[in-house]
RNA sequence: CGGGGUGUAGCUCAGCCUGGUAGAGUGCUUGGUUUGGGACCAAGAUGUCGAAGGUUCGAAUCCUUUCGCCCCGACCA
C-alpha cells in the first residue's frame, strides 16, 4: 500500500520524521544555521499548547513577566556550575553598530562593547538579579514569575523541533522561603506539566528525578518528563529543577524572615519547550503523516465537499451548514472549498493530522447525511451518519479520539518499558536488538561496566523511577 | 567540534570522471476530459548549477578557499 509519507517510520524513523514535517507543513530550514522557521500551521499548534499550558501556569499561582534577552556575561559568571554547562553554546553580543568597510557591512571595530552580552540560554541569572531587589521581607514570598520567551543556544547538531539553536519555550522561576517549599514546588510543576502531556497532548511521561550524572547545571534535583518515541528512544519534554540556595546565594536573593534575621532564599525553575511539538508528532504519527490529538488540533475537522460541476453551489453551501452547525458548539472547523481535486484535499488534510474528516457529496446530500472519517484509525472508520445531532456526535467522537490516543501511546509505553536484572542482561537485550526503555536498579550503573554499556550502546540514564528510586530508566534519546 | 556524504528548476535528482554555454520526473500555469483514498491528454513558464577566487579561448564539470544541509560521534530543552 502507497504511503504518503516516504520512507516509512520502520525503513527510516529520522528521514521519516522530516519527511513529515515537510509533508505537513509545519516547519522548515532557515537561512541562519541551526534555526527554523515555524510554519503558520506549525505555530498554530504551537498557540494551542502554548495557551493553555499558560493558563495552567497561571493557575498554579504564577504570574508573566518578561526580561532582557540579553545578560551580562558577568552576571553568567556568579555561578560556576551553571556556567561551566552552558559556556561551549553561548552566542555572545560583542559590537553595537555595523560600518560600511571595503563595500561590506561589518561591526564597526570602534562600537566594540567593554563588556560583550550573551543571548540568554536561559535566564535564571538575569532574574535572580532581579529577584534579590524584588524580594526585600518573607512577606514579598513566595514570588512565582513565568516568562514565554525564546533562547538560543549554540547547538553543533540541530533537528528539527528536537534541538535547534533558537528555540521557544516557557521558563518558570520561582523562589521561597524554605528549602521544603522550593522541595514541593519542584514537585508540584513537575506534576502539572506531566498531567499537561497527558491531558492535552495525549503522552503519558515516564517521569522521575534526573540521576546526580544528568542533572541541570547548578541545581540541587532536576525532575524530568521522558518521552517515549516510536523508535523506542527516549525525548526529555520538560524538566524542573529544585536550585536549593546556589542562585540566592550567588546573586544574594535575601529576606527578612519572621524573626527578623536576614535569610537565604530558595529558588526553582523549570521549563518547557518547542521540543514538545517534535514529541507530538514523533509519538503520533504514521506512515500516512501528521496524527493530531483534537486538543491541540488547529482544525479538529475538515469538511471535504466531493463536487461535480453541477451540483457544486448547492454542495459548497451543504458543506457551510454542516461547517457551520460544528462551529455553533465551538468545535474548529475548516471547511475546504478550495479549486483543488478532492481526492488532494483529502491527502492534504490526512498528511496534517486533522483528526476527523467530514466528506459531503450528493449522496449525503440528499439524505442529509455526512461520511465521517477518523485520522487516527483511517479508513476502516469510515461511516456515515445523520447530521440531526452532528455536533454532539462529533464532539463525542473528538473526546474519543484524544482517549485512544492517549491509550495508544499508554499501552506502548508498557511494551517498550523492559525490566533487566543487571547488565549482562541489558547488554544482551540490546546485542539482540531491543529497543525502549530498559528498568534496572540505579546501583548497577555505578558499576564501570555500565560506563562500557554506555558507550557501546549509545545510551543514558534518563531518570529514576518515580515509584521506586532505587531504579533507573536507560535508552537511547534524541 | 571530529569522521563520512552532499549542494544543479518549488521538490527529488541526472549531467561532472573525459571542460564546449542546462536536463528528467514531480510540482506549477492554461485549455479540455475527469472527480467518493493521490486522474488523463495537450500546450506553457521556471535556473546567477551554494558562494568567492583561480586555471582556460571557454567551467555545473578541473584546482583552492568558504558556507549550508544530511548521517555517525561528543554536548544538550
Amino acid at each position: 500500500m502507497k504511503t504518503a509519507i516516504t520512507p516509512t517510520r520502520a525503513e527510516n524513523f529520522s528521514e521519516w520524521y522530516q519527511n513529515l514535517i515537510v509533508a505537513a507543513d509545519l516547519a522548515e530550514n532557515s537561512p541562519v544555521r541551526g534555526c527554523m522557521t515555524i510554519k503558520p500551521y506549525g505555530w498554530a499548534i504551537w498557540e494551542l499548547m502554548r495557551d493553555e499550558m499558560d493558563k495552567r501556569i497561571k493557575a498554579s499561582g504564577v504570574q508573566n513577566a518578561n526580561f532582557p534577552l540579553l545578560i551580562p556575561i558577568d552576571f553568567f559568571n556568579k555561578e560556576a556550575e551553571h556556567v561551566a554547562g552552558f559556556a561551549k553554546e553561548c552566542a555572545v553580543v560583542t559590537h553595537h553598530r555595523l560600518k560600511m568597510i571595503d563595500g561590506q557591512l561589518q561591526p564597526d571595530p570602534d562600537s566594540k562593547l567593554t563588556e560583550p552580552y550573551i543571548i540568554r540560554p536561559t535566564s535564571e541569572t538575569i532574574i535572580g538579579d532581579a529577584m534579590a531587589r524584588w524580594v526585600q521581607s518573607y512577606r514579598d514570598l513566595p514570588l512565582k514569575l513565568n516568562q514565554w520567551v525564546n533562547v538560543m543556544r549554540w547547538e553543533m547538531r540541530p533537528r528539527m523541533f528536537l534541538r535547534t539553536s533558537e528555540f521557544n519555550w516557557q521558563e518558570g522561576h520561582n523562589v521561597f522561603a524554605t528549602a521544603q517549599e522550593a522541595h514541593e514546588d519542584a514537585r508540584k510543576m513537575h506534576k502539572i506539566y506531566g498531567d499537561y502531556m497527558r491531558d492535552v497532548l495525549a503522552i503519558e511521561s515516564i517521569m522521575g528525578e534526573k540521576t546526580p550524572e544528568e542533572r541541570f547545571a547548578g541545581a540541587d534535583h532536576t525532575y524530568t518528563l521522558e518521552h517515549i518515541m516510536q523508535d523506542g528512544k527516549a525525548l526529555q519534554a520538560g524538566t524542573s529543577h529544585n536550585l536549593g540556595q546556589h542562585f540566592a546565594k550567588s546573586f544574594n536573593i535575601q529576606f527578612l524572615g519572621t524573626s527578623g534575621k536576614l535569610e537565604t532564599a530558595y529558588t526553582t525553575s523549570w521549563g518547557t519547550t518547542t521540543r514538545m511539538m517534535g514529541s507530538l508528532f514523533m509519538v503520533h504519527s504514521d506512515d500516512d503523516g501528521l496524527v493530531l490529538p483534537p486538543f491541540v488540533a488547529p482544525y479538529q475537522v475538515v469538511v471535504i465537499p466531493i463536487v461535480r460541476e453541477e451540483n457544486q453551489d448547492t454542495l459548497n453551501t451543504y458543506a457551510e451548514k454542516v461547517g457551520e452547525q460544528l462551529r455553533e458548539k465551538g468545535i474548529r472547523v475548516l471547511v475546504d472549498t478550495s479549486d483543488m481535486r478532492s481526492a488532494d484535499k483529502m491527502w492534504k488534510w490526512i498528511k496534517r493530522g486533522v483528526p476527523i474528516r467530514i466528506e459531503v457529496g450528493s449522496r449525503e446530500m440528499d439524505n442529509q447525511a455526512v461520511t465521517v472519517t477518523r485520522r487516527d484509525l483511517g479508513k476502516s472508520s469510515q461511516k456515515t451518519i445523520d447530521i440531526k445531532n452532528l455536533s454532539d456526535d462529533i464532539q463525542e467522537m473528538l473526546q474519543t479520539i484524544q482517549n485512544d490516543m492517549l491509550e495508544k501511546v499508554k499501552k506502548r509505553n508498557l511494551e517498550m518499558i523492559t525490566n533487566v536484572s543487571g547488565l549482562d542482561e541489558l547488554d544482551n537485550m540490546l546485542n539482540d536488538g531491543k529497543i525502549g526503555f530498559f528498568r534496572l536498579k540505579y546501583e548497577h550503573t555505578l558499576d564501570s561496566k555500565f560506563d562500557d554499556l554506555m558507550e557501546k550502546h549509545k545510551i543514558s540514564r534518563r531518570c529514576l523511577d518515580d515509584n521506586d528510586p532505587n531504579y533507573v530508566f536507560v535508552a537511547k534519546s534524541y
